[in-house]
DNA sequence: ATCGGAACTGCAACGTGTTTCTATTATGAC
DNA sequence: GTCATAATAGAAACACGTTGCAGTTCCGAT
């Protein structure tokens, strides 16, 4: 660990580290929101974010990486904006889909990097289990807070009932989602289907 | 369609060409199996079924159409080799734990061949939607053979509920195998949380 | 048997993710 | 302030999916 500048949680490093990281995921957003996936060039998110590429690389292994750190980024920040209201509705399955109802409608406002983010999410390996668990905790919270409304409490461990129930809600949700962002279902299609799996998984 | 050699049920072209995409489809699985998805190269492809690079694209028009291809064939192999026997087991639930431990089961024997086709299945677009479907339509098959046991009748359509159950089931199946290919589970995790969803989504 | 078009081969070339290397610059220890 | 080290820039090179093309071979119709 570095000696100055302990203004951060973690060990990010320098504020200029800091600051690169942050330019670099900016611009990997900025990216995906234009043109998705396949528009994330990791020259381009170097040019753009003001790095050498041999810099990106230091600071993100690969284009996998890279995407799955902004996804978590993005989730964090949505995550932080959302989580101070109680999760409105009168049952679990009330509250479970109207947050993927938010969730979803918020992805789909932005579909481009919404398939950017989930394509990497979708392609990850083992080398990215780091990033890719970041965002795992962030969804089953995220769930665990719907499915018990007032009741939650942080820290408080969910039953095993709980976690398999937010577990399957996930998977069904991420399935999803691939079909969405890979055009093989419109966005009718996936809110039926979610809402139909968790009043089957939820009863 | 051509004259000749009408063998054939669909139109598949000259005996010539049903041997080369025959080859084809042969070199991807042994190439997936030996080394998984990055081991399967157009190039060696190519070579080892005997066809030149242009000729591989004119059949399948991309590594990943060529990998959901070879993943339909598979399934349609193993498939008309089980489907005679009726599912053993007393309830639903058993009987898709049992089909799906199996399915798994083969999986996992082939972990190589497993990765590189599921990586495909999850990265195809809306260009590889017809191969998608075919095996969409195998997974559901297979799913309500197993959920309806001696009661399956070949051609009658499931009820909403039905298709609902299958559906979830079979979203939790390919996230399950994604996290077990790409290393974040372990083949008993993944039996156990199929075993989970299974029982939380029939009873 | 021949003709015309489709299919095939062999090969070069391009784009993008990734690696590598050297020279330069920033940073923390003393 | 100086030095050793780590971080960065810049640029070249490699790997593999994909495309394009000139010449050759195959195949069905006549």
């Amino acid at each position: 660990m570095t000696t100055t500048n302990s203004l951060t949680y973690d060990d990010l490093g320098s504020a200029a580290q800091r600051d690169r990281r942050r330019r670099i995921l900016d611009a990997t957003i900025a990216l995906a929101s234009k043109g998705g996936f396949d528009a994330v060039q990791m020259r381009a998110v170097a040019e753009q974010a003001d790095v050498a590429l041999g810099t990106l690389y230091r600071y993100f292994p690969s284009k996998i990486h890279l995407l799955v750190s902004a996804l978590a980024r993005q989730f964090e920040d949505t995550q932080s904006m959302v989580s101070r209201k109680p999760v409105p509705g009168e049952t679990p399955s009330e509250r479970v889909i109207y947050v993927l109802r938010r969730a979803t409608r918020g992805m789909q406002g932005d579909a481009n990097l919404t398939e950017a983010l989930t394509r990497a999410f979708m392609f990850a390996d083992a080398s990215v289990a780091t990033e890719i668990h970041v965002v795992g905790m962030q969804l089953t919270t995220m769930l665990n807070r719907a499915i018990k409304g007032d009741a939650y409490v942080e820290g408080e461990q969910p039953s095993d009932e709980e976690v398999a129930v937010a577990r399957v809600i996930s998977d069904v949700w991420l399935s999803a989602l691939v079909s969405w962002v890979t055009g093989r279902a419109t966005a009718e299609e996936v809110a039926d289907h979610i809402e139909t799996a968790v009043r089957l998984v939820l009863r």
